[in-house]
DNA sequence: TCTATAAGTAAGTGTCTACTTACTTAGTAT
DNA sequence: ATACTAAGTAAGTAGACACTTACTTATAGA
């Protein structure tokens, strides 16, 4: 019978090690985690980490399995934006959903941008299923829309990353650098915002009839800054 | 007279020992780097280190202190802002540096990002130096645009964010992450098309003053792409 | 109930770490 | 030359590190 469990079978001892572990490489790097700290908050010695794992490095390399192949985002970006609904409700749910779990949870961040810094040779791998795949996804939507002739004709790849850098980088800012600490912002004010941004970035211009450069109309005549809205064409000042 | 100089003054010793720190802190952060690796890079034992230095961490510190007075970007991006030129051109300016200098010389942001994950005390002030001044500066070039009705009407430091945040995040992306093993950008199309997305993003629209809603695209309209030209000027075809 | 086996540990090993102590040597003013 | 001072070092120390060895104990199946 199971009764209270004094042991756990080596599967579960295993996983409980990964997850202590994991925690602690994403909160300190490689570098700062010691053995030592993983099995103390395993509540187990040392030598038992070592039974499951022969080393260290293959410890932190099989967290970052765990991480490369659980619940890739890439699948549920895909669904996401297959969805239909506007392109400004589908991408704000899309920034939303992005900020919203890398405020609840850095352990992904953190352990991504640790083992780039650390160069693990893994972490290519990881970043090409964890960054990558986001953007392979929404840059193949940006493509069809280009095609479509709604979106301009720009480098899908780069509009992409430029979308998520909005979003990824605010995240990070927020998050990691502390700066929540001076100013705190909604999820919708921020991906509604950095949406309308980029989306009427993205999109044709409104389609103009035949009007070739009249279309630099004046809307009230107070003298300066009347800067035009081409922003091929904008005029700054004197 | 001064031949050969078998010994350094103090100071010379620790202005070398400072930018020899500097250079390993940002390849393998403050854990991965060990003194005695300082002093052999250095060319001295490592007792030397701790005559000029008390401890490990005060040298980790006077490196952050150096990176943190030296050379703030604030000031010449004030200089950029102001200097006049299209907003166009102002812009794809300010993100040509920026690219430039984080491919040159990544020291920088290496030490940021992990004074940032090993949540060094400093790291708060470092980050509020660094990156704060740039989009505080942004944020205020931004207010002055909303307020002459040149761009929309969006929180300015979240539109700040978002610009900072496509050019930053895609230096990252290719340098930190090895994205530019997958795929290689010109400075010239990242900052052009980045600042293309960003700036029509901000304009007002051209003829309606106040629909900001005119993001209600539907994505089954086919029926209005005529083959697009460049994205960036519109006037030029008849 | 007995036993095979898997789960778990106590007490190490050599090496590395930040930092110290007691000493030597180079440059310079008298 | 002499003596003083600042630059520099050789050889440590105690503790932390990743990892090992030899041993103990829980538990399921016969």
């Amino acid at each position: 019978m199971t009764t209270a469990q004094l042991r756990f079978t080596a599967a579960g001892r295993r996983e409980q090690i990964l997850s202590v572990a994991t925690r602690l490489f994403a909160r300190q790097g490689f570098q700062g985690t010691t053995t030592k700290q993983i099995a103390e908050h395993a509540g187990v010695t040392e030598a038992l980490i070592f039974r499951h794992f022969p080393s260290k490095e293959s410890l932190y390399w099989a967290v970052i399995q765990g991480k490369i192949t659980g619940a890739s985002p890439r699948d549920r970006m895909r669904e996401r934006l297959n969805a239909g609904g506007t392109d400004a409700e589908t991408l704000a749910g899309l920034a939303a959903e992005i900020l919203e779990r890398r405020s609840k949870d850095q352990t992904l961040s953190r352990l991504l941008l640790y083992s780039a810094l650390e160069n693990h040779r893994l972490s290519q791998r990881f970043f090409r299923n964890h960054i990558a795949g986001y953007y392979d996804v929404l840059a193949e939507y940006i493509r069809r829309r280009v095609g479509e002739g709604t979106f301009r004709e720009v480098d899908p790849l780069l509009a992409a990353r430029g979308f998520l850098g909005m979003v990824i980088y605010h995240s990070w800012v927020q998050e990691l650098f502390g700066g929540k600490r001076f100013q705190e912002f909604s999820v919708e004010q921020v991906s509604k915002t950095l949406v309308d941004i980029w989306l009427q970035g993205m999109l044709q211009p409104p389609q103009r009839p035949k009007t070739v450069s009249g279309l630099r109309t004046r809307r009230s005549n107070d003298g300066n800054h009347r800067a035009t809205q081409e922003h091929g064409s904008v005029t700054q000042n004197s």
